[in-house]
Order: structure tokens, then sequence, then C-alpha cells
DNA sequence: TCCCATATATCGTCGCTCTATATATCGACG
DNA sequence: CGTCGATATATAGAGCGACGATATATGGGA
């Protein structure tokens, strides 16, 4: 229940990641240029924060990663796995909750019921 | 426009405060206790946390702290200044376009218009 | 009188983002 | 052909900021 801000940062980048995955399986470097994209600017991942998530989430098995062997460039491939999925919609519910909790306390407004 | 996750935290800490002051001037103790009730408990302040916001955002001039000399435990009473009720305002609409803007890229949803 | 809650303060650690750097390949352009 | 910029991944190191631990002090209740 309670929020450790530490780990918050953390938790908003992987559901930024897991959420863009949910169009469909892509590579790190498109991952990045969709979420910049997507939120217009306004995230934006830095290499050196991307790809740490990247093989940090692949360990947990929320994600697939796997190297294209076709030719071209050399990419790695993620995918949501099954566990991925649920994951995500735990974490994006679980966002919500934080967020509205937060806008709540911020604005001052008596929370009605909940 | 671009928002750095490292800073973000920071941000919603000092917005917490800030807009638990709004409510009246307090002590650092008395702002912990209210931020923890709250929020039902999702967000709380460490003591090694707050006093280091509570003397940085004095020193930005957002807050004015005074030590009560009355009768009673010394305790150290914080009031918004003007600059701060501005900065609470200001801050908090970040934070709803920061929010809502990270809602919508979680949720997948296109932007309608904005 | 002893302990607990109140109250403030600071230092050190730890986790995480971010910058910088390294490596490698492809396409375009001259 | 040769270079440069975009694509693409990876990691080490710096630096920021939350958190835990610790210190200090006092008021009130058992």
């Amino acid at each position: 229940m309670p929020v450790e801000m530490q780990s918050l940062i953390r938790d908003v980048n992987e559901l930024l990641v897991l959420s863009s995955l949910r169009e469909g399986p892509k590579h790190g470097y498109q991952i990045a240029l969709d979420v910049e994209s997507d939120s217009r600017g306004m995230f934006s991942f830095q290499h050196g924060t991307l790809y740490p998530i990247l093989h940090r989430l692949e360990k947990e098995g929320l994600l697939s990663g796997r190297w294209s062997r076709g030719p071209g460039r050399r990419r790695k491939e993620y995918t949501l796995t099954a566990r991925g999925r649920t994951a995500l919609e735990g974490r994006s519910r679980t966002l919500d909750d934080v967020v509205s909790r937060l806008l709540q306390v911020v604005r001052g407004a008596e929370p009605e019921a909940s």
C-alpha cells in the first residue's frame, strides 16, 4: 500500500516499456523512438536508462528477447510474455491508483469515497 | 517540455509539502503526519527526506520558517510565502499535464487533441 | 523516574537515472 | 570508395536524491 518514491520512477519507466510493447514486438531503439513520439517529447529514454531496463525485464521473464538473424542490422526483438502482459495490466491499475491519490492530496480535495 | 525522471520525484515531494501547507502554517512533523493521513498511508515522508526538503524550499523562498518561542516543545513553523503559493499553483498544473500525458501513453490511447 | 511520542537535524548508503564512451553496420552523398 | 550520420546495442561511471540510522532534546503519562 505505501508507495516508495525511489522505485516509483523505476516502475513508471518499466511501465512505459511494457505498454509500448503492447503494440507488438519491438527492438530497444524503436521503443525509445515510440515512447518519445507517443508522449510528444515529454518522456524519452536515454540509452543508458533503457537497455538496463530491458535486460532487467527480460531477466524477470516479463519480456522475451531474441536476436534477429535475418540480413540487416543486428537487433534484439523484445516480445511481451504472458506474465509481462499480466504485469502490464496490474501495474497499470496500480499507477492509476497512485496517481489519483496523488492528485487528490495535491489538490487538497476531500476524498469522497474509495 | 521534456520531463526528467530524476527530478520528478523531487518535484512531487516538494509539491506534497507545498500543498499540505495550503491548509495553513505547520511544523515539519505535522506535515509528515498530515501527508500520511491525507494520502491514507500511500505517501509518507521519512525524516531524512522531509527536513532537507523543508530547508531547500525555505532557501528558495517558497516557505518561511520561524521557531516558535512560546512554551512547549521547540518547533519550526513553516508558512507558504506568496512565491510559494504561486509555485504551488504552477507546479500543480504541471503535474496534471505530466500525469495525464503519462496515463495516455501507458493506456495506449490516441491523444484526441491537445 | 523512566519511557514513549514529539520534534528537528544530519550523515552515510544505496538505488537509479543520465552522460559518456565503445562498438558495429547500413545508407547516402560526393 | 571513403566518410559521415543514423541506426543499434551495451556498459561503466558520475551524480542526484530518497531512505535508514543516529543524535539530540523535551513534554507527558504510567
